[in-house]
DNA sequence: CGTCCCGTTGATCCCTATCAAATGTAGTGG
DNA sequence: CCACTACATTTGATAGGGATCAACGGGACG
């Protein structure tokens, strides 16, 4: 027979705020975990919608497939957040796929709960739609960083917020805490492996980066921040008096 | 004195599905009407969201300003679409500028309200979610796009999207029914308005497109899905019998 | 009728994708 | 423990898609 699952794993999420202390029993009594190796899918683009998913602990990444057999990584799940609400956003099939990158541990449910749920619990709609506006607005950045940013500023930003969410304090510097690629970097950036390569080995020179094998290393945050900024960042030009040209 | 808003205006908008008449009514008591000038904001990018919005004729457009003085669409809103519901996903500002295209007739309703209203419908909160949940869908689109197509594919989607949401026809062929130009264009796609000319000559001398000042009409609806496709779009190649190779 | 804004088109450059090949690293099975 | 294999990474060479720079033409509106 399994323990029961506590509480505390899910009461401080930002989806289950404000909501009563029977409400989140009622809901565990329904959960069920899953311990997912390296690479385990949780549920894969194209499938129906039947569960959604929180992250205890370990990291997702999702992606999606393009036609043409390209991927594009969406996001890094990290423990805490909910992933997989295809279903309350009345979308029947997953538009993505999640993949563990490394050992994951996991709580689902069955979307038909949701409605249910959310019948139930006002405040988890609400919650949700926080939760969907924050990734729209996330989206909107990063579309508006492919339309005008170039290359090291896009792949500057993707790193520093790999080391925001997951950066881990070391001696040399702060580590990115699951193993990621270059080719996964690129697909975060629209770029190549190539190009992500080349910029990393010349940030290793300057001393900002140490980098190996699925693994990278952040020494200097305020080198790359300045970089993430990007070339333009003038300090005020100096105007006349008045403000108006002469 | 104005005339009463009539509860059809918004009845069968997605935001208001499945909600009692007497809702709809008591909420369209509290809005307001405005009609816009072209170029005339709604709101603007930064300022805080103290209300939200419903067009029900004419054309918005919603943009955000870069820090380095650039523009990036973010969509068009067309007739019966909601926008500036910033604050329902608990963002107090603003995150992009609303303008009109042309003149447009809007209802607005002070987000005060928005809360008070979830409480007492159940289905409002869940409507939106859906919407936003389309427009999230919709961005990660266009970031798979912006990362893995090529410009003249992304030209040729932007166009057929606006086909879409606002196509008119004509005996020219279907026009675009708001002026829009090269510039805004390249702001939807993340290029340049001269690389945007450039294509939309081109297509015009293959006869699949006329176009003018402010002004575009489709010609060949299929030629440019094609084109939208991409150009790797083998018909399945052979395989052996087995489909295995040899 | 003049002015502003939009569109067109040429010339040039450069960032970055692509092509190609070597090196390095973890893991595996004998 | 070592050889072997699969996969990551690095680096060079090349080419090309678009951005950028520059100038002109044309329609709309006051």
């Amino acid at each position: 027979m399994p323990t029961p699952l506590s509480r505390s794993l899910i009461k401080n999420l930002e989806l289950f705020q404000h909501m009563p202390d029977e409400a989140l029993d009622a809901l565990l009594l329904q959960a069920q975990t899953h311990l997912l190796a390296t690479g385990d899918p949780a549920f894969r683009q194209g499938a129906n919608a039947e569960h959604f998913y929180v992250l205890l602990h370990g990291n997702m990444k999702v992606v999606q497939n393009t036609p043409d057999g390209e991927q594009v990584v969406v996001r890094y799940v990290i423990p805490g957040e909910v992933f997989g609400i295809a279903h309350a956003m009345r979308r029947p099939i997953y538009p993505a796929t999640a993949l563990a990158v490394h050992e994951s541990l996991v709580l689902s449910w069955p979307s038909s709960i949701w409605d249910q749920f959310t019948a139930d619990n006002p405040h988890f709609a609400l919650n949700a739609l926080q939760t969907v506006g924050q990734r729209l607005q996330d989206a909107h950045a990063r579309i508006q960083q492919l339309s005008t940013e170039e290359v090291e500023q896009r792949v500057a930003r993707a790193i520093l917020r790999l080391v925001d969410q997951s950066g881990k304090e070391t001696d040399e510097g702060i580590v990115i805490n699951f193993p990621i690629t270059r080719q996964e970097i690129a697909e975060m950036t629209g770029t190549t492996l190539h190009t992500v390569s080349r910029l990393l080995s010349g940030w290793r020179d300057r001393g900002l980066v140490k980098s190996g094998r699925k693994r990278i290393v952040v020494c200097a945050m305020d080198e790359l921040i300045r970089l993430a900024e990007g070339p333009q960042h003038i300090a005020t030009p100096p105007v006349t008096s008045s403000g108006q040209p002469v």
